[in-house]
DNA sequence: TTGTATGCGTTATCAG
DNA sequence: CTGATAACGCATACAA
């Protein structure tokens, strides 16, 4: 606890500063592409070029080269590489919340596709908020990066196509077609549709939807597959079996109470994400209402921890690790000048426990 | 769908490279620091100074280059200036996994403190494998972050303390006192006392305990938590109550399935973090035992979801954003040549309703 | 208080 | 195939 206030680092450059080009800094453990090149008896420009395969060598320059990296422990500096370059090897993520339980495999498929290509992302959050987002793209083409993913958010298109003619740009959430951007789709539709086919496969008439966010493109699209799924199955809509909700615990656990109040009647439910479906069993949990036994429920989503509410959630699964891998690899595609072709998989329904057939 | 191959953005610098340095760049948008200088009439020391405030400037001068910045809306390089000055402002953040649901909270802390300050994090997974962890450091060292915040992890405290002897280091999740490193630490032991003794006020007298890895200095306190409270009750300690976990769901569900088959009578059951909770509870759903009506069951950790658990769970909050936040005001402090002294609030106990008194 | 000169570590141009 | 040389955009030591 008692640390004295050792001061050991000033901000700024420490010392070793102006020292000559060619100068040994070995303590500073600074290893510069220079001071290999004078190891391997080279100039700097051949070493770059090994490094960045730029054009052919001798062999021997080569060897000669890789032992002095080897020797002296040589890191490129991608801050310099940057400046000089023009290219940070770095990728922009423009996610919603860093802590996003929906997000969240979809940074971990971008991190893991971007590293084995050795480009790290630099993850932003917009918290659902345009100006904010805009902030983000700000920030971000700031710091120079290469590209940006966007994950669906509320920037308009136009602004994004703006953005995409400067950088390369991919995109989740939406439909969208552009220069220089790709825009990575998953069938919310389908999905939606599955899900209602499901429930109404296992003999439900009156199923109520929680809805999203109807600013929310995929919201929309849900809710029009679970209509289109009403529709083939020769049933109304009606207008009283849909609850608004804002896509959190929440809002799910207040539409099913508002749905209980209304006295409409129902025997399944379909939230339209996970989350809200977490809020829907816990209202239904607090009226004495027994899933799946009393209401069916279905969510969409399929959120990593879906395989352990009680009870296990039948949910529509979104692949969001994949779509994260999709749109790292579809980035990676722009930057080397090709076309992505990227695609995401048709959405499945997993049947889990939460559904059972109305007898 | 139909795109043709444009190669709008080809890798390397775009065109009007090698320009002159006062040359006018509109075209591209790149607006420098030296353009301001000449826009305001002063040499780009002037401004550099203004922008940092590294001198006192005389007031007509500071309007003019305010002024010419905003004419231009310049916005300062942060790459160039890594370059130059050897500070990046961004802050490498060690998490074991970007989606990690319990260090979500902290990585959004950071975010937040972070960003304020005018810093930007790089976050990096480690995935719980010190080589790894390792490997991410390097990394960001090569990135020229201007300091490291580690979330716990599997590096050594040693490796660790060296690492802060190039770049200050904020770690979480251990007591651990080296030069240019400050650790931020939660009492675990205090909070795994505290669940037991929930259990214990509720007249509960065979706990069983789902513990973490023994490897993670955090499982260990929590399990000494539990043996204290019970030692303070003059409970005897039954390692038969005692079943290994690894943190994640399936292995709290796992322990569960062998404490009840190896018959050993519990009327509680204690899991040291809320994900294993979750398999327990499944776990006792499956086998028919009703929580809490059976079983009384408590976590660790307070995550978001844990509200909308069915039961909705009684847990040890963990302050996982405030923790982040603190760690980031920390590394501010230390980059400010200043000895942190942040501390966490101490463990409280969240009564939700997954325990119930003994009748 | 302000300007000048120089260098940060790398890549790119151009001449050999 | 290779090596000088000049940027990249900014911060700093030093001079004025």
């Amino acid at each position: 606890m008692a640390r004295s206030s050792t001061n050991k680092h000033p901000v700024g450059k420490a010392a070793g500063r102006r020292r000559g080009a060619g100068e040994a800094a070995a303590a500073s453990g600074t290893v510069t592409l220079g001071m290999v090149a004078a190891a391997a008896g080279v100039s700097p420009s051949t070493v770059s070029r090994i490094l960045n395969g730029t054009a052919v060598v001798s062999e021997d320059k080569r060897t000669a080269v890789d032992d002095a990296i080897a020797r002296l422990g040589f890191v490129p500096n991608p801050v310099a590489r940057g400046l000089a370059g023009g290219r940070t090897l770095s990728i922009g993520v423009v996610t919603q919340a860093i802590d996003s339980p929906f997000y969240g495999g979809a940074l971990r498929g971008i991190e893991e596709q971007l590293g084995r290509a050795g480009y790290s992302p630099l993850f932003v959050s917009g918290h659902w908020n345009a100006t904010e987002e805009a902030r983000c793209i700000d920030t971000l083409r700031s710091r120079r990066v290469d590209g940006i993913i966007v994950l669906t958010g509320r920037l308009s298109d136009a602004a994004l196509a703006d953005c995409a003619r400067h950088l390369p740009v991919v995109v989740t959430g939406r439909k969208l077609t552009a220069p220089g951007l790709y825009a990575l789709h998953f069938d919310n539709f389908e999905g939606g549709r599955l899900a209602t086919h499901h429930l109404l496969s296992q003999g439900h008439r009156q199923i109520a939807f929680i809805s999203g966010e109807p600013r929310h493109p995929d919201a929309k699209e849900r809710l029009r597959g679970y209509r289109a799924a009403l529709e083939a199955a020769g049933l109304p809509f009606d207008p009283a079996l849909v609850m608004p909700g804002n896509y959190t615990e929440d809002s799910g656990r207040m539409a099913v109470e508002r749905l209980l109040d209304s006295r409409v009647a129902f025997t399944a439910a379909f939230a339209a994400n996970d989350q809200m479906a977490y809020g829907a069993a816990l209202a239904l949990h607090r009226r004495h209402l027994h899933v799946p036994g009393d209401i069916s429920l279905v969510g969409f989503d399929d959120l990593q921890s879906s395989v352990y509410t009680i009870p296990p959630l039948s949910t529509v699964h979104h692949p969001v690790f994949e779509l994260g891998q999709q749109a790292a690899i579809a980035m990676l595609q722009l930057l080397a000048g090709e076309t992505p072709t990227a695609q995401l998989p048709a959405p499945r329904f997993i049947v889990r426990e939460s559904t059972r057939a109305l007898s």
